[in-house]
DNA sequence: TCGCTTATGGGACTCCAGTCCCGTAATGAA
DNA sequence: TTCATTACGGGACTGGAGTCCCATAAGCGA
């Protein structure tokens, strides 16, 4: 089983399909904020369908974790208006990003483990949907930092307070999770602050 | 199966068991060099002991990996004589670690999937041995920021050039290695001179 | 050399992820 | 209502990680 292609539910039994597909996401959703990972006969069998059906929806676990993670639909996470200092903006999104993360700790880290897999993905099972943010809490750096060097900082500020960091200073620093978001906005302040004097390498 | 004791290696038989080990840490590093990440039996197979004897030294294949992995004896790996400034220092150091985890990719990306595993370790098997070696590049610093400060900007410049932002890089924001390594070294430089004007959260 | 201790080997067993085959039943069009 | 299409369910199967039991043989002291 390959996994389905992306026209595959638009043909045929529609509402079927998306049906079912929603039913397995939602409950998914309740498993893990229920607390754990869920294996995906425990997802079939909560959704009142076959393993087997599961797995023509997502071709493994990782791939209906990644489907339930909470789409943030919105394009932009910064207030409305949104502030012109660049500080204010790199808080904003900074803050948003880092507490997304934590709260969703558990999925982030079986979506992480998942994704390190022996098997290579070919499905986008990490999208670096937060990318966008992060350029655009940049704007008022674009004329001193180019296309170029807007991206590479945003790169760095996803480094800096993504769920790898946090990984790293929980399990084997040892820092409490509040001490770990801290230090992790106080990293992004130090990657922006820097490429102010220094761009960082393309 | 639990993993051994420490002492157990000191009493009864002591040369039998350390030759046991040894032989199949070897077989673990010869198999990492050859390029993948091998299962216990193939250590225990390619080191001519049963795969029963093998659980009885490491207790899962994360143990095995992680006890292949190449000490670093040293205490230091600042040049002899250390130099004095302090953006020497941590460039000495910084360009060791990454480097270093470059070369032992596979091996790490390894380690660091199999210790997100769902059941916690009581061994260490992610030990942070490097923070000793970040505080050290940070000695001239000690009088501004103190221990406490020290020790939280030696652990963001572990999390800025670890395998964790380096797999994050690569796989998800696509650089090739060499740019994740420069753009991890620009990340340490980034909090170090960010620790100078705003000391890290305690 | 003898005999006790104990490290080792063999192999069966559990658990989980993922695949595959095939029969059934729901769907929706004629 | 009838009937072809097709989504679904059941269940067997592979392969890898890790556990456990028991027999064997290697080590080491007397």
């Amino acid at each position: 089983m390959k996994g389905m292609s992306t026209g595959y539910l638009k043909s045929g039994r529609t509402r079927q399909k998306q049906r079912t597909r929603d039913q397995l996401i939602a409950a998914t959703r309740e498993l893990i904020t229920a607390g754990d990972t869920p294996r995906v006969e425990e997802v079939a069998e909560a959704a009142g369908i076959s393993r087997t059906t599961a797995y023509r929806y997502f071709a493994s676990q990782a791939e209906l974790l990644a489907a339930a993670y909470p789409e943030t639909a919105a394009t932009s996470v910064l207030p409305d208006p949104p502030p012109a200092a660049l500080d204010e903006r790199v808080a904003a999104v900074t803050g948003f990003f880092i507490d997304g993360v934590q709260e969703a700790e558990p999925q982030q880290r079986a979506m992480l483990r998942l994704s390190l897999g022996d098997v290579p993905h070919e499905l986008p099972l990490r999208q670096g949907r937060a990318i966008a943010w992060f350029v655009e809490a940049l704007a008022p750096t674009a004329e001193t930092l180019g296309d170029e060097g807007v991206r590479q900082l945003a790169l760095a500020m996803r480094a800096a307070c993504g769920i790898e960091t946090r990984v790293w200073l929980s399990d084997v620093a040892g820092l409490a999770p509040a001490q770990v978001s801290a230090l992790q906005q106080w990293m992004v302040d130090a990657v922006v602050n820097h490429a102010l004097t220094t761009p960082p390498p393309t």
